[in-house]
DNA sequence: CGGCGCACCTGAGTGC
DNA sequence: TGCACTCAGGTGCGCC
């Protein structure tokens, strides 16, 4: 699920539990994530440390310690990072878990193991972390995130709008969810190249990615008060989503009927009445 | 360089 | 009940 309305509100449920606990102890499943569990560095630089701010760029969580070290969070398809009372029996699929001085585990579940947890010594964090967000795309809930950037950086582009959305490099935290969603709210055609868009419609994708991602947040956050409960679910909100997954149902806008279809190996939805066809 | 296909994994759902 | 097959919210590599 996660993109990054997901990771935020990961986050922000997140903060409040972690910040100022040390943790006592960390231990693993011994199962690869999409890279190995930097197992050395979790027992040097994090192990018997204070945890500081819990913060987010991209899809990834960053969690500070005290001593300057980082520990790089990304979820990958189906990772989910919750807190759990350290008595509580673990699930199938926890593959680390860090005991804290609070009697509670923050433990990480991954099925498929599309995750990845790095760590930053503190002694390197300065430059990774420079490096870091070098590599990554503007911050779509940031004032970089302008229709003068987008139309920049779209320029000469051939590739369709919404691979242009979900292209990290370029832009940051859009998966497919959101690309379909945002598209939708700004009556744009996902195979439009995105190199073809007016200023105009920048000016509508930047509109509508706000609106879109805040109220997925603002959806997730109304359940954070479990975070910590015996569901142990994260807070994944219940968007009402307009048109992914809504192949053959009637447009909200104009009736029309949601159109599917394959676009660079993932779905696309979109409606055929109100995003008309580049 | 840009864009695409595919691999990396497990689990859920569908159709026979 | 079992099996074969498809699909899934992400990313990065190799290939053209």
């Amino acid at each position: 699920m996660p993109e990054l309305p997901e990771v935020e509100v990961t986050r922000q449920g997140l903060q409040p539990h972690l910040q100022g606990r040390r943790v006592l102890a960390c231990h693993w499943s011994g199962r690869r994530l999409r890279t190995p569990l930097p197992r050395k560095l979790l027992g040097d630089e994090i192990v018997n440390q204070e945890i500081g701010r819990v913060d987010r760029r991209a899809k990834y969580i960053l969690i500070r310690m005290a001593n300057r070290s980082v520990v790089l969070v990304h979820l990958g398809m189906t990772g989910r990072l919750g807190l759990f009372p350290a008595t509580r029996a673990r699930a199938r699929h926890d593959h680390l878990w860090l005991r804290l001085d609070s009697g509670f585990e923050l433990r990480f579940n991954d099925s498929r193991r599309f995750g990845s947890i790095q760590v930053w010594p503190g002694a390197q964090a300065l430059q990774l972390e420079q490096a870091f967000h070098q590599a990554q795309g503007l911050e779509p809930l940031e004032r970089e995130f302008t229709a003068n950037a987008l139309d920049t950086l779209a320029h000469n582009r051939k590739k369709p709008v919404k691979n242009f959305l979900m292209d990290n490099r370029l832009i940051s935290g859009i998966g497919n969810i959101y690309a379909n969603e945002i598209l939708y709210q700004a009556h744009i055609h996902p195979l439009s190249p995105a190199g073809n868009l007016t200023k105009g419609q920048w000016d509508q994708v930047v509109h509508a990615t706000r609106l879109v991602l805040h109220k997925a947040i603002q959806a997730g956050g109304t359940t954070i008060a479990d975070f910590v409960s015996a569901a142990g679910k994260p807070g994944y909100f219940q968007l009402q989503l307009q048109v992914y997954g809504r192949e053959g149902t009637p447009c909200p806008r104009c009736g029309q009927a949601i159109v599917k279809i394959r676009q660079a190996g993932r779905a696309s939805w979109f409606c055929p009445g109100c995003q008309p066809t580049p």
